[in-house]
DNA sequence: ATGCTCATGGGAACGGTTTTCAACTTCAAC
DNA sequence: GTTGAAGTTGAAAACCGTTCCCATGAGCAT
């Protein structure tokens, strides 16, 4: 929510070369401005409203960084789009509304537990996976009944 | 494994116009063949290599109406590449090496018990999942070593 | 201020998938 | 066996999210 022209990004190290832009800036409060997943394109219209334009490759770039990072979430839509949110550290999943896109973070240490048993005991390792649950939230029900 | 021309494809009903033709019996097939996931377009090229060549764009829609009628299961790749595999009936998931694409069909009760509760903690309703764990399975492992 | 290096962004390229549409099959009815 | 209505096919073009190219621009240590 700065107010100024001032921002900071990734403020820290100094002697890797990542550097502090105005667009790593703009891509990460709009990020913070919304909390649901998000298309790379929706954000970059985004954006654009805010009279803060960033070049869509940019766009990719820099949410493609903050994936890597673990500062995002990334959800892949069924229609092949992927959706990017800001999310709190560690492992969780989500809990998306299949309407309005409100998302819940989630954790779920039995699925884990489960998961690397199964994998285990069919001799598979270095293990990860994905879980998504999705469904219509209260709110979407009751405004479609 | 027909051997001679004859083939049939959802022998029933006879009143939906849902026909039987060569090139529905030739997927078919060609997803009997194989186990694991594969893509559109690889079950395109072994079906041209079998000699029974099927236009891509049917190959496409013959595989979204099995998927539809849960047929065959869908996973998407990375890549945002949909990958196909014909499957048990029944609701299950996969654990999937992620180098040789071998698959094994998994079950979790606990897990479907897990995610429909969080998802009524939450008031979301209509809850659907999904969930794939991939690794690395044990023939991969000591190939790589 | 300078320069080295990394970052940006418009436009072209990519690649999986879907659409288009005219020619072709299937199959029920005769 | 023929016919004809309706479903099916497939080559080529369109689609569309994403990535690449590369000339220009901007951070930051000096």
């Amino acid at each position: 929510m700065t107010k100024n022209g001032r921002y900071d990004v990734a403020s820290g190290s100094g002697s890797t070369g990542v550097r502090a832009t105005r667009q790593r800036a703009a891509v990460a409060s709009v990020l913070e401005s919304v909390d649901d997943f998000r298309s790379a394109q929706e954000l970059h219209d985004l954006l654009r409203h805010r009279g803060q334009s960033v070049g869509l490759t940019t766009v990719y770039r820099t949410l493609q960084a903050l994936a890597e990072s673990g500062e995002v979430d990334v959800l892949r839509t069924p229609d092949r789009e992927v959706m990017y949110r800001r999310c709190s550290s560690g492992h969780h999943h989500h809990l998306v509304c299949r309407h309005c896109g409100r998302t819940v973070e989630v954790e779920g240490p039995a699925v884990e537990r489960w998961s690397s048993a199964v994998a285990d005991q069919h001799g598979f390792v270095e293990v990860d996976h994905t879980l998504e649950i999705v469904g219509t939230c209260g709110g979407c029900a009751s405004a479609r009944r």
